[in-house]
DNA sequence: GAGCACTATGTAAACGTTTAACCTGCAATC
DNA sequence: GATTGCAGGTTAAACGTTTACATAGTGCTC
């Protein structure tokens, strides 16, 4: 900066302004300091703006894992939105591990970070906690707490719902932003999907202690009820791991006659789902319809290719950016809470199997 | 850290050489200092600290995508190797666009990176000419040229060949280091493993126009000439997209009678293959073998799950981190080429499906 | 007991920006 | 023609570290 200051004949708080189009300074001058930057090459140094600032343009991201497709989406769409906005996200994969996820925020700390998302956030709220204590602005893709009041009028759902009101008092609370999916409304579209083709028999397999899994549920519940067909089946797997979930399918399927249909909590479970059907002699989509949730890159390819209900991956990323950043830094904390859209490939079919 | 120094009524300077555990202060001191740093959660500026070393501890990764899980393990990688040797990764997804790539470097220069790791980057040699016209150490994983010699001296292989031995005339030259998988040894790996099972019938659906494919074709042939078994099928898609693929297989099983082995070029070919096979209602692996490369999450799912060919993707991102920082920053550029290592799964099994 | 080597610490400059506060002409106003 | 206002700058301090160099104390050697 000092050398383009030198060669203009101008001072280095000339240089500063003019590059910030600071008003004050003469367009001829601004034009000047802009022709000489390109010439020599100028870069900026983000430390020396740091330091003086004591803020970094830096959104602090902390995922889970990045080696999974989907978390992969969402920050592609944070990538993108936070470019718009001038920010640089700067990822951190905590693996889950609480030491990691407490040395991603020494970092950032470190960093002179201002802006966090948290994508996913175990259970733990530690790290929220932290951050917020530490005066960072946060937001939270997909996390516990994100949880809209109109799904809670209705208090018949046991377990889930008492756990689901919990989760109510908590949100909106404190400073934290929350983006979601709409976990119920997409447990009653895929629902809704089969009950339209015409099933009258079906299954849930839902997933393990995960909260987006309670909140599928209900959706699933609650489109039954509706179209008066509740009760019906909920499958639960002992664990996560495959062979688990496709023994719970296997299970049902043994005593039941085709044709039913069946909505799995995830994409993955409907994944499991195909295979126990296919040990089990089922064939997909004549004698079972298999529906996932969250469209996963390989939901295309599975074997049949699987209908599902697809999450906005990117739109929650970006969302996240900006409920930080617009319509200005620090502003008060939004909830977004998005819709899903259904999907119809080769899985689902009215029963028996006719054409749609 | 004034306050800490304050506090404890020594400089500053001593608390920077305490903190660093420099030996000429006296370990009553250095205790003292971590004691306080702890009490205080005192935090140094990264900026600061940045500004006057003018070097930042920061690693530059550019990657095309990371919505894919095969890049996400390399990340994972990269990011743990990276953690130990006290660095900090900073990631950016180019999306293979030279403009978002250019930004990048753009990015890392202001950032005083100097150390850069480039996944998979695309074919465009821009990116890392600039990277070392800047003086940044740059290692590339499972980039373009990093073939090493020992597969030039048989020039057997037609176009192929002569495409590899350019590659080599630029591997190893200028401060490049490079880390990448073995693609010929794994062309060569799936398909001893076919040959193994008693096949004597084989296709290899290829990539369209990518280096690793290339190699692979060049491993597929080589293991059925040691085995006096070429010429065999050589599939071409028209274009990336499954259907292509998808309409390539379909094409060579019309052509043919069970039993055979095809030797899909990466798991998302396998898994086409497998819709292909499913269609043409060829069953799999009884009627058809199909063995996939790279080992995507989503291979041990498949219907039947694939048997493939395992690229050590988290090996790959800390060898590139190796590479670049032992034993010390900016040493002498390396080469690494790692093996994969086969895992049979369900979809292959000998002629007519016995038992393997 | 003067000189020396060594240890433990202090002093102060420097890194490259930003920005509050201050200047300098010049035109408009009365 | 003195005063005011404003456009277009300049000056210098500050941000929080690191580090070359200087200094003070302590024990040894001769």
């Amino acid at each position: 900066m000092k050398d383009v200051a030198a060669a203009l004949g101008v001072s280095t708080a000339t240089v500063s302004r003019a590059l910030k189009d600071d008003p004050g300074i003469s367009l001829a001058t601004r034009q000047a300091v802009h022709d000489m930057t390109e010439r020599v090459q100028y870069r900026p140094s983000a430390a020396a703006r740091r330091l003086r600032t004591k803020s970094s343009s830096l959104i602090g991201v902390v995922v889970q894992s990045v080696g999974d497709g989907y978390i992969g989406e969402v920050v592609l769409g944070i990538q993108a939105r936070a470019r718009d906005l001038g920010y640089q996200p700067l990822f951190f994969a905590s693996e889950g591990r609480e030491d990691l996820e407490a040395e991603a925020l020494d970092v950032f700390l470190s960093e002179q970070v201002t802006e966090f998302i948290a994508v996913s956030p175990t259970g733990r709220p530690r790290l929220l906690r932290r951050a917020v204590e530490e005066g960072l602005h946060v937001a939270v893709i997909n996390g516990d707490t994100e949880i809209p009041a109109p799904y809670f009028d209705d208090a018949g759902h046991g377990r889930a719902a008492r756990r689901i009101t919990q989760f109510t008092t908590r949100a909106g609370q404190g400073p934290l932003s929350h983006v979601a999916f709409d976990d119920v409304a997409a447990g009653m579209l895929a629902t809704r999907h089969l009950i339209g083709l015409g099933h009258r028999q079906f299954a849930h397999l839902r997933g393990v202690n995960v909260t987006s899994s309670l909140l599928r549920l209900v959706g699933y519940r609650h489109a039954l009820e509706e179209a008066g067909l509740w009760p019906q089946a909920v499958l639960a797997a002992d664990s996560p791991v495959m062979a688990s979930r496709e023994a719970a399918v296997a299970g049902f399927l043994r005593g039941t006659r085709p044709p039913a249909g069946l909505v799995a909590y995830d994409d993955m479970s409907a994944v499991a789902a195909l295979r126990a059907a296919h040990q089990a002699g089922w064939r997909v989509p004549e004698d079972l319809s298999v529906v996932g949730i969250d469209d996963i890159q390989f939901a295309a390819y599975t074997n049949p290719a699987l209908t599902t209900v697809a999450q906005p991956k990117q739109e929650l990323g970006a969302l996240a950016v900006d409920a930080l950043l617009a319509p200005a830094p620090g502003a008060a904390p939004q909830a977004r809470i998005l819709d899903g859209s259904l999907i119809v490939r080769e899985s689902t079919a009215p029963p028996g199997g006719a054409a749609s």
